[in-house]
Order: C-alpha cells, then sequence, then structure tokens
DNA sequence: AGTTTAGTGGCGAAAAGTGGGAAAAAGTGG
DNA sequence: CCACTTTTTCCCACTTTTCGCCACTAAACT
C-alpha cells in the first residue's frame, strides 16, 4: 500500500526520482512498469502497470453512449504513458504531462493506496488548506469520523 | 487503552520518544510498527499499525461513491507514514507533518483509547481552553453529561 | 547513597536524492 | 537515403539526509 507524502524535485530533464521505500515493491508489482495518466485536480497519477491495466479494462467497456463516459475515457486513456523506472529509480515525467499539472521544480508525491498522486508542491497545499478551511467553515458536509466512519 | 496526557520533548531530528509505559504494548500490537497521520485539528494521530489498517481498509470501499469522503481518503491516506520505534523508544516525526501541526519543541502526546493524538504544546492547551470558554459562553451545542453521556 | 531506568542529545556511517555529461536513438530537412 | 540536430537514455559523481548507535543527565526506586 502506497501512503505518505514525499516532497521531492525535478530535475532540469523533468526526472522524479521516486523513494527508496517503495522501489522493490514496483520492481516486484510489474517490474517497475508505471503508467502516468492525468486527473480532473490537476494532478498526474501514477499507477503500477497492472493496476492500470485493471483500470484499463473497466474503461474500454464503459458504454460508448454515454457522452460523460465517452469523455472520460478519452481523458484517461488518451492521456496516458507509460514509463518505466530507470537504474536509479526515477522517472521521467513526459512534458505535455508536466504542463497540465503545472509541474516545475518543487513537487509532491502523494501515496493513494494502490496509486500515487504527483502535484505541484503549490497545488497540494493549496488543495489542502481549501479543503480544511471549508471543512471548519461547515459549508459543506463534514468530513467523517475516522474512527467509526460514520458522517 | 491510551489514556492521559504527557509533555514531551522534539529533538533536533524531530524524534519522539514515547512514554516507556506505552512501548511493550505497541511492540505486542504489531511489533512496534505505528502509522502516523493528520487531523482536521491540526494535530497528528498515532494509531498501531493494526488499529490503522482496519481504518484504511474502510477508507478504501467508502472512496468514489461521495466527494467529501475521496477528499477525505486523499488526506488521511496521502498523509500517513508508516513509523518504527527504534531502540530507545523513540519515533521520527517527518518534517512535513511537524510542519502541518505546528510541532516544534514541546509537544503533548494524548492518549485516545485506540490511539494518540500528538499536539504542540500552545496548540493543546489553546483548543482545550477556547473549548471551555465556548461552552461557558453558551454559544455552541453544551458539553454531553459525562456519567450518562445524555445531553 | 547507589543503582537503575527514562528521556534527551549528537556523532558518524550508510543510503537516498539530485545533477550533469556522454553515448545512443529518434526526429527532421535537404 | 543520408546528414544534421535534437531528444532520450544510461551512467557516474556529488551532496544531503537518514538512521543506528552510544553518551549524558535527571529522576525514581531500592
Amino acid at each position: 500500500m502506497f501512503r505518505g507524502i514525499n516532497p521531492l524535485s525535478l530535475d532540469g530533464k523533468g526526472r522524479l526520482s521516486l523513494p527508496a521505500k517503495y522501489r522493490q515493491h514496483l520492481l516486484d508489482e510489474g517490474n517497475g512498469q508505471l503508467v502516468l495518466t492525468i486527473d480532473r485536480d490537476r494532478c498526474l497519477l501514477l499507477y503500477p502497470l497492472p493496476v492500470w491495466e485493471e483500470i484499463e479494462r473497466k474503461l474500454i467497456q464503459l458504454s460508448s453512449t454515454n457522452s460523460r463516459a465517452r469523455a472520460l475515457k478519452r481523458l484517461l486513456l488518451g492521456h496516458a504513458e507509460d514509463c518505466c523506472l530507470d537504474a536509479s529509480g526515477r522517472i521521467l515525467l513526459p512534458a505535455p504531462l508536466r504542463e497540465f499539472a503545472n509541474l516545475e521544480k518543487r513537487v509532491v508525491l502523494v501515496g493513494q493506496g494502490n496509486k500515487f498522486e504527483i502535484w505541484s508542491e503549490q497545488g497540494w497545499y493549496a488543495w489542502r488548506e481549501s479543503l480544511l478551511a471549508e471543512d471548519q467553515d461547515q459549508h459543506g458536509e463534514p468530513l467523517p469520523d475516522l474512527d467509526t466512519l460514520a458522517f
């Protein structure tokens, strides 16, 4: 399971070195082959290949009559890029994806169970603070309680 | 069961030595493996690994239905960090989490049954006093009666 | 008062993250 | 189809961070 927040830097070539603690697991699950795509919230998603293939299968089965489903499929499949861990544990983020997520030097890798999210540092903290602020004001529904998961 | 408040110090590297009375219990329950995450009230939560895994399982099932739940998942899973008791009974609090909870030198560890909360000393006393003051003013809902837990 | 145990601090070896150069490959235009 | 330019990939080197270990102080217990 991928967890936790990892502040990292992209180098000049757009490479991102994945934290060492995850590398072995990524090598076991799919030989270090990964798939990168975009998320609605302007971050990138990073899946181990086997996990992505499962999602891809479901995406393809989605009915083409529904226009929302077609749109989702086009977005996710259309932006999906294979990438591979290199010898020093890094992956290359293609320029178009970096631009989409506004990734420059400072980046945050966020573990999300079966996948990672990649945010620009600025984007991540902005998202977090706005969520916490909104929660405090009780504008939206409250968040569920953690232990019981009751709302 | 974890109870009580423990004033403690972080050292220069952000390490926190857990009170000796809890150590054996933490070693029994999950080999001293712990998970640290954040709480909305700007403190940290410290779970024994088995307890956290139960919560994590529920979190993952919860997602996709409700957008608030998705946000909660991103927040909690995204900030969850494994940590481990070291040889002298300490855990390392990662810098991003320390910053989130404004932890500097003086810290309070608060027992909460199946988990601990970690507050900055200042944050803890401020929270407590403001809660009591607000309760007295009858601004918010009153606190329930302790013995009956009726409102 | 001596002995033990808890909490704290800090050094140093090892590992992780980052940057850059050169070889290889791919793309582009004549 | 070949030559040139740009991009990609591989590899090595440097710097910083991390983590295990030991040492010190203070409090508690005998």
